[in-house]
RNA sequence: GAAGGCGUAGCUCAGUCGGUAGAGCAACGGACUUUUAAUCCGUAGGUCCUGGGUUCGAGCCCCAGCGCCUUCACCA
């Protein structure tokens, strides 16, 4: 890989790459000397591509016989055959709207005195005609500056070719911006996974359906707060800079102010201010946002991602499983998904409600272990290589669960009631202590999200805060101690509902994604 | 952090047994007014990731390093 200095500069180590780019320069300097901007000016009153397309009942056909003929339901389809059509209609010529459109350069297919120029926006592609004699010597002039990857806008007309391809044909070719770097290979694209995330905007210019998928992100996103809103949260934003990084367990990168001559840390959790907040009044609560986790890089993991989280005062971990459907029903919805959606080979069915299934329950029907029975489960661990001695037993049977239930979990599955002990931010269960009101959503193996009803007594939210799991550091625990948020317990929260989803990973899995790299625009890599 | 795989033209990829580097696309020149990854003829284009080593000779074998991918660990 060059570096970005030695691309720009005769440091070129390719005489290749530099004529390539010497022939684009040329050429800039030719559409100068032809009187226009290579890098273009404002273009007013174009139409998106799609809004062009959809203009088709527009065009029609004119017969000798001076009747207007639209154009066949067919039209378009695989098997339309536009030569034997046009031989049975005593065909004179098309008419059609005049349209305007810009857009960049994908195809070029240059049969002389014929130019096919295929442009694509961000609403789909379309084929533009241009012929020398249709456009005249100064378009002419112009269109042979052009290169693939070129941005241009045209003033045509819309109508088919005789081959039956809805086109727009050239009257005016406008340039809007000349690209200097060429494109990568017209039909594969670029293929290199690294090259594809360092240059993502080549990878969302060129390769099919990228930019798809990331505009579909962001109508996830938008759908996650119209759905929110519509049930009257609102959303808020926390600090990212905190001094203690709490709410999760997870490593936390650090950072210094220098004015304050302070250590801090990048979140790694929104959940302990969002709770401040409803002590505070904000009853129905979210934010959707950036958290960062020093941890490792893999398919499912990036070291920031987003990350959303919900609290609802008055409600309980049950009020969080409605809402997690209809947030998943939602954004289904507004990427005009159906329920099915396909992971590899897989089919996964989102159809709400999602099954609820006890976590102890899972356990014995997993591994045929009471999980109640301590030396039942001390024995299995032993027999599959979990280390028992000093750990605490829901420990342990954490790791069971781990091991032996989570990857069974294709799901949609909603696991619910987890062991206390594990949950130091959750409310226990009022008939049993020793069991959380929390859920997790598994879908494909995957953890999708994960919902606590909230624990609001500050004595023992202290408490928990102040005992070490065995066999967690306290780098590792959840149960960082902070004073501030037990003294905001102390003052009050209701009791609540509190909801977190890995939005990347609801992108991926919307989206049939299956590397989180592929629905993050940006994700970490080392400088190049 | 560990193991395995990969790194060759701008892009996508071949490269046999170790014997002086190949194709397609893109580019350049030419032909073509209905093409669909247009086609046809021709031309040019290389730090084989980097640094060492073995060898008469290394893209290929060995060692070290860098980067990416996959799996595992950590984790969501």
């Amino acid at each position: 890989m060059n570096s970005e200095n030695n691309m720009e500069t005769t440091g070129s180590n390719s005489e290749d790459e530099a004529a390539i780019l010497a022939v684009r320069r040329s050429k800039l300097q030719k559409i100068e000397a032809l009187g226009h901007d290579p890098f273009g000016q404002r273009f007013d009153d174009r139409s998106y591509i799609a809004d062009i397309r959809a203009r088709l009942p527009e065009v029609c056909l004119m017969t000798k016989s001076g009747e207007r003929v639209s154009m066949p339901q067919e039209f378009g389809s695989e098997g339309f055959d536009m030569r034997a059509w046009l031989t049975s209609q005593d065909a004179q010529e098309f008419q059609g709207p005049k349209v305007r459109a810009a857009g960049r350069i994908i195809l070029h297919r240059d049969t002389g005195k014929l130019h096919f120029i295929d442009i694509r926006d961000w609403t789909g592609r379309i084929q533009l005609f241009v012929g020398r004699e249709q456009v005249g010597p100064e378009n002419w002039e112009l269109v042979q500056c052009l290169d693939l990857g070129d941005l241009i806008g045209v003033d045509g007309t819309l109508r088919p070719t005789k081959t039956g391809e809805l086109s727009i044909f050239a009257e005016k070719i406008h340039i809007l911006c000349k690209a200097l770097d060429p494109p990568p290979d017209k039909h594969k694209g670029l293929a290199d996974p690294e090259l594809r995330q360092r240059l993502r905007y080549v990878d969302m210019a060129y390769n099919e359906g990228v930019l798809e998928r990331f505009l579909d992100r962001t109508k996830i996103v938008q759908s996650i707060r119209q759905t929110l809103a519509k049930s009257g949260f609102v959303e808020i934003e926390g600090p990212t800079l905190h001094s203690i990084a709490g709410g999760a367990a997870a490593r936390p990168f650090t950072t210094h102010h220098n004015a304050l001559d302070l250590d801090l840390f990048m979140r790694i959790a929104l959940e302990l201010h969002l709770k401040r907040l409803m002590v505070g009044g904000m009853e129905r609560v979210f934010e959707l946002g950036r958290v960062f986790r020093n941890e490792g890089i893999s398919q499912r993991h990036n070291p920031e991602f987003t990350m959303l989280e919900v609290y609802q005062a008055y409600g309980d971990y049950r009020s969080m499983m409605d809402l997690t459907e209809k947030i998943v029903e939602d954004a289904l919805q507004a990427i005009g998904a159906g329920n099915v959606v396909m992971w590899g080979d897989a089919q996964i069915d989102l159809k709400t409600p999602f099954a609820r299934r006890s976590y102890s329950e899972l356990i014995a029907e997993h591994t045929g272990v009471d999980p109640n029975d301590w030396n039942a489960v001390k024995n299995y661990a032993e027999s599959i290589g979990i280390e028992v001695a000093g750990r605490h037993p829901d420990v342990v049977i954490n790791e069971i669960f781990e091991e032996k239930v989570e990857r069974q979990l294709h799901g949609p599955v909603f696991v619910i009631d987890y062991p206390a002990s594990i949950c130091p931010l959750t409310k226990r269960k009022a008939d049993n202590p020793k069991v959380a009101e929390r859920f997790e959503l598994y879908i494909n193996g995957m953890e999708l999200a994960n919902a606590y009803t909230e624990l609001n007594d500050p004595d023992l939210q202290k408490k928990l805060f102040e005992t070490q799991l065995d066999g967690l550091s306290e780098e590792d625990s959840m149960a960082k101690m902070d004073h501030d948020f037990v003294r905001a317990l102390r003052n009050g929260m209701p009791p609540a509902g509190g909801l977190g989803i890995g939005i990347d990973r609801l992108v991926m899995l919307l989206t049939g994604s299956q590397s989180i790299r592929d629905v993050i625009l940006f994700p970490l890599l080392r400088p190049e």
